[in-house]
DNA sequence: GAACACAATATTGTATACAATCCATTGCCG
DNA sequence: CGGCAATGGATTGTATACAATATTGTGTTC
């Protein structure tokens, strides 16, 4: 499988090809082209991106690790499914770290970075308005990781990175259809207030949106989407 | 070491090759067997653990995901180095997360859950009172992860179970040989809190104690340890 | 016709072989 | 003698082959 050369010139630090593959299937997940629960073959994804499951297993393991994919030996790797207690505890999470993320990204941001924040949200308003729900709830995401990178705290953006990650997920499967999104307004006010400096109400502003988003899920129905067959079809009675 | 986790699959299945290495080797980094910047061989430990590179490289990019070990390309995988900055960042992310854990560990916490870290105590009591300093040491941070675990909160307990692993090598490399290793007392203090269902306390002696860890490392001195050796070798006027 | 046992198939787990890259030594030339 | 370039050795990156395991299909028995 050579692949003919891209007009690429020679860059020392080429991108490892497991990160090529693992970043391309973080990015179907986040756009919600993969579901939940679906089954990633090891011989399929090696097919598609031209590589061997090597590369795929690799990229996979990766992904595990973030838990955006769920591993069962013997059996293979799946787009994870997190369960509600999960979901909580990812929101939790988030409303613990986010908020000091956004004051400090407050202290240090610099004119580059506002641009920076500026453009995510004007790409998100697009998406949105295009229709394009996936790639707008993306492009959400990486606002706060971007928010996250500019507070200076890369190991908090670590975490942060993989909350959203797991986010994900998570709006792929509780999100409630009444609440409408709404939270480019949320972004917006964010923007302003890490602009004007004022960390205390970045601080708060980050804790309410993520509380919105917490609250416009469905946490409490027992429609828990199932882990296995056999747990989602038995009878609740029963 | 890690417990199973609560999503135990129906199957029982045998621990996989590549966690037997990957565990080892954290073993050995946490007690400070291998140093920072220790170069890990392929071939090498493959070896000793008699299984083939496949599993070895699996279990070394599961350390590096967790930033115990850094893997340059096409150079081999060592273990890591974190720099000073790196290090401050690592204390002031326990030091937002534990004291909140610490205060929900003491709301959840059964009558098992203080004999667990009573007997975590008396184990690294016992460890140091042997000599054994590194193992003191990787108890000790048992001691932060099981507080975590208690507290319910998977997620920010696999957090936690990142911070603590690099903390260790945070004191490796940093750790003022000035200040003595009296943590005994502030983990003592803690459990008294738990068990007596005092979260605000709990709360308030995990944080002075992240505090007290934090000040009793040397953070400061240009003495960084080098990365790699060109850059230990080179003047530092030129 | 239903339930079970067994065989066939497909998929993952691991080892090994080969290719690519880096590092060190060595030899050459200024 | 010092700096630079070519070359050899060692190590990692990737692909492939083989082994182990789970799942599915089929046949037999009651």
């Amino acid at each position: 499988m050579n692949k003919p050369h891209s007009t690429q010139p020679r860059t020392l630090h080429r991108l490892a090809a497991s990160d090529r593959v693992a970043e391309a299937l973080s990015l179907a997940i986040h756009e919600h082209r993969l579901s939940p629960g679906t089954k990633l073959g090891e011989d399929e994804i090696g097919e598609v991106y031209g590589v061997s499951r090597t590369i795929v297993r690799t990229a996979l393991q990766s992904l595990a690790h973030i838990q955006l994919v769920e591993m069962h030996r013997n059996r293979g790797a799946f787009v994870a499914q997190p369960s509600q207690q999960e979901a909580r505890e990812v929101f939790e999470a988030r409303e613990l770290l986010e908020p000091r993320t956004a004051h400090m990204a407050a202290a240090r941001a610099t004119a580059a970075d506002i641009d920076t924040l500026r453009a995510h949200i004007a790409e998100e308003h697009a998406a949105m308005a295009a229709g394009d729900r996936g790639r707008a709830l993306h492009l959400s995401g990486l606002f706060h990781i971007e928010i996250a990178r500019i507070a200076g705290q890369t190991t908090i953006a670590g975490f942060v990175d993989e909350l959203i990650a797991r986010s994900s997920l998570i709006i792929a499967l509780y999100w409630r259809r009444e609440s409408a999104l709404c939270e480019s307004h949320a972004h917006h006010d964010l923007i302003e207030a890490i602009a004007g400096r004022d960390g205390p109400s970045a601080e708060d502003l980050m804790r309410s949106h993520l509380v919105d988003l917490h609250s416009a899920l469905d946490l409490h129905r027992s429609a828990a989407p199932a882990r296995s067959l056999k747990e989602a079809l038995q009878k609740p009675g029963s």
